[in-house]
DNA sequence: AGTTAATCTCTACATTTGTTGACATAAAGA
DNA sequence: TCTTTATGTCAACAAATGTAGAGATTAACT
């Protein structure tokens, strides 16, 4: 399954919360640009075709749709594509990419300095 | 400038190195998978039209071509996107897909930490 | 010089994507 | 119950994308 921009901005939403229904999806992407409500259906309309969203419920006329698909899934296959693409390959480089161009706080170095020590303790067991 | 999935997948192949023709380019892309000569000639044509290649000289009847933006002002954009939609804004989240899925050389994850203790002590320094 | 092969140019077309409006209809409020 | 409002359904369309072939032209080979 192929998203588009639209559409992975769209399930973005869905993927952080809750059933969600059209018009609340129109608000939230509303907060960063401007599109007629028809525009949105129309993206959700084509998620459900594709499988991306499901019906859960109907409260009234409003429908909640739910993902269908899991947010891991989708970026389990576009990472690996944008480091084929843009880092020769190598995770080494989008990661050093991340760590200079991006300014992470000191606990999230924390939490990565933490999980690489627990993935060399682990490799030593092989 | 915004390049398309194909689009991106011809400019790799011309960040890699040295000036390129048509029917090289073509070749490379066969490597992955199949396409015929007259649509890759065509995505390089557009990559032309948007500015992302020149014409670096002719030989011949054939033309060499050259990247005319640099990956890095690329991957710059597309990345930052990545981590909106897909790790609620927080690079350490991407990182830390990329140490839990991606499996890194033990070079890599070395050359990584000296980089996280290079950020923390310059970090220090304010 | 004539023929063959390589490369470019141009045109074309189906599909996907972003964008929206018209109209139907059901819910809610007066 | 009647009117207003919210939401859904459907149709539409321009632009971007992936795909490729026909024909022109130049270079290379015999």
């Amino acid at each position: 399954m192929k998203l588009s921009d639209f559409e992975l901005e769209v399930m973005q939403h869905f993927w952080d919360a809750d059933p969600r229904s059209a018009p609340e999806i129109h608000e939230l992407v509303q907060k960063n640009r401007t599109a007629a409500y028809g525009t949105v259906k129309t993206i959700i309309d084509r998620l459900e075709t594709k499988g991306a969203l499901v019906r859960f419920k109907q409260v009234g006329r409003t429908i909640l749709y739910q993902p269908a698909i899991e947010k891991s899934i989708v970026s389990k296959k576009l990472v690996p594509d944008l480091i084929r693409y843009l880092f020769k390959g190598n995770p080494k480089n989008l990661i050093t990419q991340l760590l200079v161009d991006e300014e992470l706080k000191s606990d999230d170095i924390e939490h990565i300095k933490q999980l690489i020590s627990k993935i060399e303790s682990e490799k030593k067991e092989d």
